[in-house]
DNA sequence: ATTGACCTTAACCTCGGGGTAAGCTTTATT
DNA sequence: AATAAAGCTTACCCCGAGGTTAAGGTCAAT
């Protein structure tokens, strides 16, 4: 099979998939016009690798998913444990999405939104006073008492 | 004020700011000895900026903010839209990662996670064959029916 | 013979900065 | 006063995960 062909039978774009044999992830035979050649066994890596990606893993993460496919020694807890891995970061990544959701929330909630210029969006992300009402704005490192501008 | 003491103030780095300002979002004034210097406008809008990033809006998007807090003829509405609109992609994106999460959650309880090689994750996203349990996984273009390697 | 579809590599672009280098200026310590 | 440390300047390359031309080779059909 042409690199095209896979292409479409991954979901892949060729040139993601030169990316991933440039970094190693997989390899490809050569015809003797210098087109890659690909069999059963690439288009199960390929596959293996869109799908991870689409999950969320990174490059680094589907070679090591990559490796564990290949070897026939493998513990399926091992498996496990990167995809439960993979949840846990995705549960972060989740919940610090969620804080700035509902900081944006209140945020819209205290302005009028009307044809008046004056706006508790603008005021809040500008303003220097501390404690502010929104955790996510609030870390600023230190409160300014007097500048020396 | 220098930079430096801006960075501390605002929780960005100094390198963030002179990006910022290399990309046109803000301006700053300079010594006589090259120096960057900041005043109370300049503190406003990296702060404005700081926080405008911690919540989700790209550099695009917080050039059109401080766009509308240097307007004063802005209408509350335009903010008020903006950030409504930026819910909206956190939302998408939420929903996103959270189809992400359950597709991994599916695919781990289906691993037995002991010491055998047999991997029920490694299976589904390797396999060829359709329909798939995963909606995320079962978006790849073309069927495999016969394949010319 | 020529078109069009497909393949090849190489090189630059993206976003949002981080890191480092080489060289100033200012501040603090001796 | 000398020197060291900290802070500032610009300029360059680096990351992930490819996308986008450019310039050309190959193959099948017309």
């Amino acid at each position: 099979m042409k690199i095209g062909e896979v292409a479409r039978e991954t979901g892949l774009t060729a040139k993601a998939i030169r990316y991933y044999e440039s970094q190693g992830l997989v390899k490809s035979r050569r015809r003797d016009n210098g087109y890659r050649d690909y069999g059963g066994d690439h288009i199960k890596q390929l596959t293996l690798l869109a799908r991870a990606r689409r999950v969320g893993f990174s490059l680094q993460e589907c070679a090591e998913l990559l490796a564990l496919f290949g070897d026939t020694e493998r513990h399926s807890a091992d498996v496990k444990r990167a995809v439960q891995h993979k949840i846990a970061q995705l549960d972060e990544q989740l919940n610090n999405l969620t804080r700035m959701r509902d900081t944006l929330e209140e945020l819209a909630q205290r302005c009028q939104g009307d044809e008046q210029a004056q706006c508790a969006i603008l005021n809040d992300l500008s303003a220097a006073n501390r404690p502010m009402p929104f955790t996510l704005l609030g870390d600023t490192p230190n409160l300014p008492e007097d500048s020396h501008e």
